[in-house]
DNA sequence: TTATTATTTGACCAACTGGTAAAACAGAAG
DNA sequence: CTTCTGTTTTACCAGTTGGTCAAATAATAA
């Protein structure tokens, strides 16, 4: 029964999303206004909820398109493959991930550290059946010796946990390191430290 | 020229920065409201303005007390002392700060994540300084083959990231390893990671 | 062209924001 | 008791907040 969608919709909502994006992911949802984004997005206040209902349901838009590209790369692990190249893959993806899209990494940091008010259910429905799948995957790899013994929940948050650093702390990282890229250095690092963990 | 502090002050100075913690880590500087430190602190806001001269004041109060010590266990890493265990002491206390004050952790994380617009400059200042030393100390270490080369700089966002994950993202490990604790299997599993890059 | 629908705007509102002023109150010293 | 200083409250303010409304304007279909 939807309406289809005229062209002008399609494009002031994708400019509105990616306003949202920007002003959120910096200010967190309750440190972001309305006005904020409507400047960022070149429209006025009362255009952008013409076509959002309200500022809650831009966040929320703004947080459904994140958590897709999120989960999607977690279920592309092929337990059929070479263990360590697939972990692998999955890190350098999310380390790629965090390079060109910081901001979507830094909104989803944002939402976790105030609690999840909005995904928390996503976090412990479909998030958790995930990693409970690839738990099994990496079990399965261990008690075949082709890979060293690890838990596998504690690998993810690892592999989670020193990607996104890279996006979310963007400002520390280079604040220590200077003007030059970090991201070279944090993928061979990367790298070493989950062979390192992973082969004998 | 400082007038003596009553005890009365020190109380509720403390009572407020307390608050004005656990407002703030939760949702960053814009997204605090006076109303609700006040509250979270049982003092009325007027009140609130007797102690301190502002919104900011209270969270520069915050930041500042949590910055002393958050820099001094990275200074208490001995050049002297095992190269792996002095390591793996560093990253051992930096997770158990996780464990027990979050908060200061959530704090931080929101201050970064919003460009640090308030502890810019000592992220360049002291903190690079004290990086670039500890940096030293790691290549000495290398060249000495007391452990395996690695970039000590990525070395140290690694240990930061693995840390603070569990303060900053506990609902998401939460909600995908359920209700057990998570700081035991942390704890080996960055014990596990650090040694294995570390040693040959 | 005209009629219809989609889009945009300006004026507005009540609730909330950080912050102020002055008066009321409490406690200790004399 | 009185005085003085430290503390707390009540009432208030100007600016901002998310959101509404009706009117004006643009696009499209007949």
């Amino acid at each position: 029964m939807n309406k289809p969608e005229t062209r002008i919709q399609k494009k002031n909502q994708a400019v509105i999303l990616s306003a949202g994006l920007k002003v959120f992911s910096q200010f967190g949802f309750r440190g972001s206004t309305l006005d904020s984004i409507a400047k960022e997005a070149g429209l006025s206040k009362p255009n952008l909820l013409y076509y959002f209902a309200s500022k809650d349901a831009i966040y929320k838009a703004s947080l459904a398109q994140l958590l897709e590209n999120w989960l999607e790369p977690l279920k592309a692990i092929d337990p059929k493959g070479d263990p360590v190249e697939e972990i692998l893959k999955y890190a350098k993806l999310k380390l790629t991930m965090s390079q060109h899209y910081p901001r979507e990494s830094r909104l989803f940091a944002n939402e976790i550290i105030q609690g999840a008010p909005q995904i928390g259910d996503v976090l412990r429905g479909e998030l958790r059946e995930v990693i409970d799948k690839l738990s099994l995957v990496v079990d399965g790899w261990i008690a075949e010796r082709r890979i060293r013994p690890v838990d596998p929940y504690h690998l993810v948050f690892s592999i989670w946990s020193m990607t996104q650093h890279y996006a979310d702390f963007d400002v520390q990282v280079r604040a220590v390191i200077g003007e030059k890229d970090p991201f070279p250095g944090a993928e061979r690092h990367l790298e070493d430290m989950l062979r390192r963990i992973l082969t004998t």
